[in-house]
DNA sequence: AAGAGTTTTTGTAATATTACGTAAATCTAC
DNA sequence: GTAGATTTACGTAATATTACAAAAACTCTT
């Protein structure tokens, strides 16, 4: 919302570019405002306030605060600010915490739900499953691991480049291989997702869009988080690669429906006995 | 607010109660209904809505309608919606994401961001740190080994519950364990936490708040994640632990400052041919 | 380049809508 | 049956919207 009226500035009058201006610095305070205050305020008549609120498909003055209402929720911080050098501990843990439902929120609008159903059915099929992740994605091919390890599918996962070369070389068709990377361009991991392609294994890529790694995949979950890996030690992808396989599994948990119950009744039995009482 | 209307449903009088039943049934609906009309269609008189709305610390219904459509915005699905049986992909990616804003939102309201700092206190003091996690919470501890090893301190994880013990027993002061556990009730977690105690060394654990590992831990951050872990997989919970530990990691990055940039910069170019180019 | 005509923008004033406070009426419980 | 709370009816105040007219900006002609 404040991002629509930013970018429409130059087509407002010079009297609503005036509310515009105000509403801008200080949006919050608008929504406990009257129309009359803020005309005031902003030194414009009262229509040209609710003229100005029409302008974004509200139909008055109280829609437009109802819509504005909803959009600052959303967005906590929508400049999607950088950590500072100057920063506290307490504006660090904001900055990322509000980073990381802006990043959901990215993933949500962005992924495309029939690539997911795609992915699914890959694993549904697979007779055999095997993750591939080096870095910071080593860790998630790990997770990825103890999550499908509960469906009573053979899965492994190799954070080591030599054994993923090795393994993807000797799968056969009708194996799955699920390749994770944040960049898309790790050359260790390209290399095993083609040996694992050549191999007649379908190849699922958990990666950014267009890259080297989603090219030479059967099927791409593109993960497209804006975040300078570069300079940063990557954390939103991560977390968003790890949703995504959450997805997944949830999915093939679904499709599976009732006929693992009693695998996964043995896996709980085997947890008792570690726990302590509350 | 959904949320807060129905467990204070018992509270309200019986006509209070059918504006509170309407309100749930349709609450996007309620944003473009005038006070009248919401009345008549609840079947009372309008004061009684405008009591309801004051119930709720609102200063009448526009400030009601205004803060609920803040709250509709910030969690789509406000009912925590478990993933039902018949849910297709489309819902389960939907519900999912949702669940994980939620969770950020309620970690951000809920951490205290004074055991925060002195947790980053812990990690800038301690000579070696060792990450300990088993099953879910094993990939979070790899992955924190992952992003601590950047500091020039010696870091390691282990998943191994014996390697955990022998590791922790040879601990002394001045080291650090942290102890990842999302039920806190792990005994070998527990067990290792205790080792390390009584070895001399401080521990921190990243658990859920009033645990048996929370009671032997020298600090806890509490990630009080709502979430069924008896029956489903840890999803939420896992991502939490995560992003807390990349608010500590930043904080340690931040308040180390710039003394430990060229051990950075040699980390990078190590990295370098190890990636194609896009 | 200046001025009349046209369009767009803005403000004033009237009107309609909406919400709130008060006090009476109803209901509930003892 | 009465004290208490709860609900409603009514009137008032506030708030937003519409219609209209004045002003400003723009355009085209001379």
């Amino acid at each position: 919302m404040l991002a629509q009226i930013e970018s429409s500035l130059d087509q407002l009058s010079r009297s609503e570019r005036k509310v515009a201006a105000f509403v801008l610095s200080d949006a919050s305070r608008v929504l406990s405002m009257s129309i009359a205050r803020l005309a005031q305020e902003a030194d414009v008549s009262e229509p040209t306030v609710n003229r100005f609120c029409r302008t974004f498909s509200a139909t008055g003055f109280p829609d437009f605060k109802l819509k504005l209402a909803q959009s600052l929720a959303s967005g906590p911080t929508l400049t999607t600010a950088m950590v500072a050098d100057t920063d506290a501990i307490p504006e660090i843990f904001t900055k990322l915490t509000d980073k990381a439902i802006r990043s959901v929120h990215d993933l949500k609008s962005s992924i495309d739900v029939l690539t997911l159903e795609r992915a699914v059915d890959l694993f549904c099929q697979a007779r055999q499953v095997a993750f591939f992740g080096m870095g910071a994605s080593g860790s998630v091919a790990r997770d990825a691991q103890h999550k499908f390890f509960r469906f009573n599918v053979p899965v492994v996962a190799y954070e080591d480049g030599l054994m993923q070369r090795m393994h993807a070389a000797a799968m056969k068709t009708g194996d799955l291989a699920v390749v994770i990377s944040h960049t898309g361009r790790t050359r260790a991991m390209v290399e095993a997702a083609t040996f694992a392609r050549e191999a007649g294994a379908s190849v699922l890529a958990i990666t950014r869009s267009e890259t080297p790694l989603s090219r030479v995949a059967t099927l791409t979950v593109s993960v497209d988080v804006d975040e300078n890996t570069e300079l940063y030690i990557p954390m939103m992808s991560r977390l968003m690669q790890l949703l995504v396989l959450d997805v997944l599994v949830t999915g093939v948990a679904q499709k599976r429906g009732t006929d693992f119950q009693p695998h996964l009744a043995r896996i709980k039995q085997a947890l008792d006995g570690t726990r302590l009482p509350d």
